[in-house]
DNA sequence: CACTTTTCCCAAAACGTTTTGGAAAAAGGA
DNA sequence: TCCTTTTTCCAAAACGTTTTGGGAAAAGTG
């Protein structure tokens, strides 16, 4: 009686009733029809700058919001993007993970766009969730992270033209849309500056094999060390494991100094450095005086401990916003192999990064 | 030609476009109506054993999958929750969050729900976060962390009466849902079990003021000296900021041992352990040996150490699956106020609760 | 004035489901 | 057999937008 429709019943078991109006109720309101209505709101050339600002005047008033459900299926777009996240494989160490979701989450609130969340144990139900997001037409795009050098992932989102944008690399020679971090110029940077200070061997405490990002690591170690004139000692560079990164790090920075002739420094990523901190204490060597370290990511632990930890910054919040920026234009039909893009990596020196004593 | 509509054009700059097949083409092929088979599909009385089958067999062919975007238009649910997390308040320490976010994640799934997250830098951005959600019509429910005493958030949604489950709780009167860890039982517990080793000098090192969890905290631990027949000395407790927990904590603990009769057993919540063991290690007294201690909250770091920390378990996981399934009864039209769980808390002995020496 | 162009608006269709309200056919009951 | 009930299916409406394809009125042009 009150409204023709969609009225508030108020009722049992019915739970929560939208109050907020609709389209065709706020063109009625404006004695208009409702195209013209939707057309005003959108900014079409067709319709008089006067009724246009009425319009919105009214809207506004009213508290109008277009119905993004209804708007979605006629549009023939979720205007949602997914992402995937597999706790289990340590990704979610302090705050590197949450800066990149950060940028990814503003960008995508922005372009008002949603997005959405699986969580993962393990390889196999992250495929799985990553399908259910696609096959089940519930994304318009994906973000892929801990990207592995055979990523099955991508070949399937190559394969069906998904749009997709790594935070990464892989192996894969077809063209896709990617941000990643220049970790090979970063460890050769690390590598060269400890080099330059006189260290003369300098391990590489690196992440698990099977993902890409320690391959870089691993390249930009090499040829930091063959800049520097120094020559690659295999015994000298060891792999932790994601599944245990405290543990596996303590035991091989153990390892590290049953060497005739130890290292003087350490490169790695910070999140192993709870175990490297532990290993150093046991052998009652003080990090930063008997041995430099330079870990990868500005972790709180990293800037909290004394001495203080030299590192190397990633600029994660940046990288998540690009990667909403170019996953935006590839749903939109742009070319990905156009967007590549590797960032560069800042290095931060606080007391762990000194002359060999 | 091929299809009568929604064919796959491969065009410029079109993008993805599904080449899943929809209801009315299954329905042709069926040579049945969209209505039977939607019926058939949904397993309705009113469609014949034999059609039914023969209609899910042809649907699993056929790789059919109902767009929901379309479910949702006209059922008028979004089949969506939301959740805001506000990394800045260091809620994303170690394992615990996650734990959480993967229970509720992969129960939602199983309701064939979706998950959408915002990422909000402070209690402002946080309140518009979820505005936008609720009052945009995204969302049918809301899930609630990180309560504080004073939660506009909970006063919003209990107005407008839009569905949502806490993990934690508030001072609000009305009567709504949650899911808490009985902090107060835990950390009584914790009080007791020192106190029956022999401490008399226990200190409680609490989260901040202004959020709700560390008042259970100090409730139990009242609680737990008061049944031990120990004297409340307000010089032992002390409370740390979220926005720096390991450099608050590092202070206090020197701050607690300037004392003229200084504590010999600490509770706090791990998240702080950091600035702990830093304080004591500049004290030169040893976590466990020369001072007890429990954390709340297993995280990675509790188990590394040595000596390994005892702390007391919230089961998050199950915590996380317990809100689903409550906000799922409470959009159905349950009303909220039967839902109040309070989980008991595990406690787990390790190396760091002796006797005081 | 008569014609063309521009301005401003709208009715109807479409997006892909589910629900409503029957209707035809088959089965049961007398 | 005739009437009633049950079984099985379907056409049409609805969800709330945006887009399509005009059409009437106003303004410009000769």
């Amino acid at each position: 009686m009150f409204l023709e429709q969609s009225g508030n019943r108020i009722g049992f078991g019915e739970g929560f009733k939208s109050m907020t109006i609709n389209l065709k109720q706020l063109s009625k309101l404006l004695k208009l029809s409702p195209t013209t209505v939707s057309r005003a709101l959108a900014d079409y050339p067709d319709v008089s700058a006067k009724t246009r600002a009425r319009v919105k005047q009214m809207a506004i008033q009213q508290g109008y919001q277009p119905n993004p459900v209804a708007r979605r299926l006629q549009k023939g777009k979720t205007e949602t993007i997914g992402i995937v996240i597999t706790p289990e494989q340590n990704y979610f160490s302090d705050t590197f993970f949450i800066d990149l979701l950060s940028g990814i989450s503003n960008q995508i609130t922005r372009a008002g766009y949603e997005l959405i969340l699986g969580v993962a144990s393990d390889e196999e139900h992250e495929m799985q969730s990553m399908r259910r997001m696609v096959e089940g037409k519930r994304v318009d795009g994906m973000i892929l992270t801990l990207i592995r050098e055979q990523d099955p992932r991508v070949g399937y989102l190559l394969d069906r033209d998904f749009p997709f944008v790594l935070y990464g690399r892989t192996r894969d020679t077809r063209p896709y849309a990617f941000v990643d971090m220049d970790g090979k110029q970063a460890f050769e940077k690390a590598c060269t500056y400890l080099a330059g200070l006189g260290h003369r061997r300098i391990a590489l405490l690196n992440g698990e094999p099977g993902f890409m990002f320690p391959v870089g690591c691993r390249e930009g170690y090499e040829s930091g060390l063959f800049l520097s004139g120094l020559e690659l000692d295999p015994n000298l560079i060891r792999e932790w494991k994601h599944k245990d990164p405290s543990q596996s790090s303590y035991r091989w920075t153990l390892e590290l100094f049953k060497n005739d002739n130890p290292p003087t420094a350490i490169l790695f990523q910070t999140e192993a450095v709870n175990g490297i901190f532990k290993g150093l204490d046991e052998l009652d060597l003080q990090p930063g005086k008997d041995v430099a370290l330079i870990g990868y990511d500005d972790l709180e632990i990293a800037r909290i401990h004394r001495p203080s930890l030299s590192v190397l910054r990633p600029q994660a919040r940046e990288a998540g916003q690009r990667v909403v920026n170019i996953l935006l234009e590839v749903i939109k039909g742009e070319d990905p192999g156009k967007f590549q893009e590797i960032h560069q990596v800042e290095m931060v020196i606080r007391e762990t990064s000194l002359p060999p004593s």
